[in-house]
DNA sequence: AATGAATGAGAGTTCATTCAT
DNA sequence: GATGAATGAACTCTCATTCAT
């Protein structure tokens, strides 16, 4: 079952089992270098000494740079985004499964984690052309559709009307970047603030609601 | 009548020499090559030629890389940004005002020259500290201000009920950067598509007025 | 008189005077900066700067880096060397004089301007092959003669007696740098001591009438 | 015999690889550029091209070129210096002793190498502090305890009589550099002159007997 | 006579990548 | 498979020198 499962190229697992410890272990040291530094920043010299490997091995487990400069962002994007939409699954009154999910998704999207991987992959995205969509299919795709399905329960219920459920949730998250994730990403502002916060996440959830709540 | 007003740039030769001309056609040539490798994959050399002079020259008008990148982002923020915001001017229903600038926006922050700026500066913002206020007293900044001074106007018409129009036009421009801009910046979807863009202009206004519009 | 006298290239005097200043003015700049950063280390702009003129003046006066040098070592070796001497035209008992002479010398040696000659010369000395003998010509030379001969009036006072004076006046200089002048020159020991400098005169002046005096 | 105790340097090869040899290949290398063009004079490539390694290969073992030329003058000091003091240790008549001891000063100060290093360290020693020190403590320093120790031990014997045996040999090493060293220092009379040497070398020890010696 | 903008070679240093061990 | 010494191109920046004004 397990050789079966497995697409990947190593062809024996005791060897692919050291294999994968390294190469998590190159791939940990290249997310605190690449975090800190970015792309061009980063070196592979600081990335081996990271990784406490040495730079021939690097070579061994990534062709080049850039891809495991890919391999990075992948893992962030696997490992990182996609936490943070649990409240959609509780049985609470519309406004409050909203509000949750607002909090979740503004303390998601402003925490220094997901600003450095925002950072990097809207700056390296025109030339590495797969990290964009790497990052939109493990994070926003997923997000945007289980708010999607969400409304259209609610739709069901009677309590919410739109004709473009996916627009719609669209339109929420951008709510929620309103002003803090916005400032952030520039650099300004970057001292958590829970009033402001308290604001923009329910400004958001009555925005919503009064375009797109019935009653 | 156009062309007599456009005296500004160095009006006599002898005064100011060709200092101001060398320092544009640097700038001209860092725009194009920061804009095409970002700041650490643009080389001084690269510029230098790109601008046609010697590597001396561009030291001569800029200490160093760092304040050359300074000084073509606040050129590019004061060029490019403050350009779209006409339409608030005009005599017409809330509902047309809200369309145009919409409209306005998204062209603006979705075109090729925004984009790349604003890549720049979420990718070295944390670097570079001044660069986000730059970028946003020159644009954002703007852009908030003269819609909540329109959205105090529709106040005291009685079109419009808010607390917080600040607050207020932030939204408005959070829904403008729905799906097309967010999908730009991360290189997905770069082509245009009318479709697209009129659904997310009247969603955005639709949204607004439901949630701001009294009645 | 005042033409004949002069046989420097510049044709007319008045002009000369304007250009006579620049040169002092060029050479006084120059020193500082020389003094400072040594040959290497001393840019053609710093100079300039130094000296509040252009770079293009700096070059419509001396040839190039080189000749500039020059001109400041041989500047400094005119002006700084010769003041040591006069105590030996007094008429004082031998070791008084002989005491004036090796305190004025050790001053004269261990003093700043000095040391940053001697660096400069011993330094530079190999690639500019004047160098030394201009400073040799205008410092030691003078003082081992002026030496030399008072030592043969002491001879024939019978107060001293030795069969080469002028090698008697140089082992006499030798002795004056004893510890002290040797320990600046690599930048040890570089406060002043006064004790240590009586001592190291002393001891010179007893060590020479011990081989040279006549009881 | 000689063969066979000249095991010091590396003696396995596959425990050090071959780094101690590269160091010294580009200590080597070092030493004829610095020689020749003193420290500001000298560049990495040219270093790089005399060693015959790549420049990146001198980043390898030194960290930059001041730490390079810290560790060229540190080797200089410890081969070039300590090897002219052995005729203190026979057992000869004192004039014989000190006008050998006298002799191998001469040479050592006057050879082209010693030159060489006298220059740098005197020329360096502002900027680079420890410079000095190295130099002191592992020649001047050593010579002058050495024949301090000697002269003690004549005054044992009562064939000499100094109250600062220390400061005494100071002022023999001061008598040794007259004439020839001061001026090769200047790069005057480069040529050597036997008849010279000895004259400073019998009147070195002459003044110094008639100043200390008993009898 | 004086300027200072312009040059381009070359400085010290870093880096992704290779390859013999 | 792992190493890290070696490479050489490319980096940012400086400099002595020239020349149109």
């Amino acid at each position: 079952m397990a050789s079966s499962s497995s697409t990947l190229p190593s062809p024996c697992s005791s060897c692919m089992g050291e294999s994968e410890t390294k190469r998590q272990q190159i791939l940990t040291g290249a997310s605190a270098v690449f975090a800190e530094h970015g792309y061009e920043g980063a070196s592979m010299s600081a990335i081996a000494r990271q990784a406490a490997v040495s730079k021939g091995t690097l070579y061994n487990y990534f062709a080049n740079k850039a891809d495991l400069f890919a391999a990075f962002v992948e893992q962030c994007c696997r490992e990182k985004l996609p936490v943070a939409l649990a409240p959609v699954r509780e049985d609470s009154p519309p406004r409050e499964i909203l509000t949750a999910v607002a909090r979740a998704m503004v303390r998601l999207i402003t925490q220094p984690d997901s600003l450095m991987l925002y950072r990097i992959i809207v700056s390296e995205a025109p030339r590495f052309p797969q990290l964009g969509a790497v990052f939109w299919e493990n994070g926003p795709r997923v997000a945007i559709a289980t708010l999607a399905n969400w409304i259209r329960e609610q739709e069901a219920n009677g309590t919410l009307k739109t004709d473009d459920p996916v627009f719609a949730a669209e339109q929420f998250f951008s709510l929620c970047q309103t002003r803090i994730a916005h400032l952030r990403r520039f650099n300004l502002n970057p001292e958590n603030n829970t009033e402001e916060e308290d604001k923009v996440i329910h400004a958001a959830v009555q925005v919503f609601m009064a375009a797109y709540g019935t009653q």
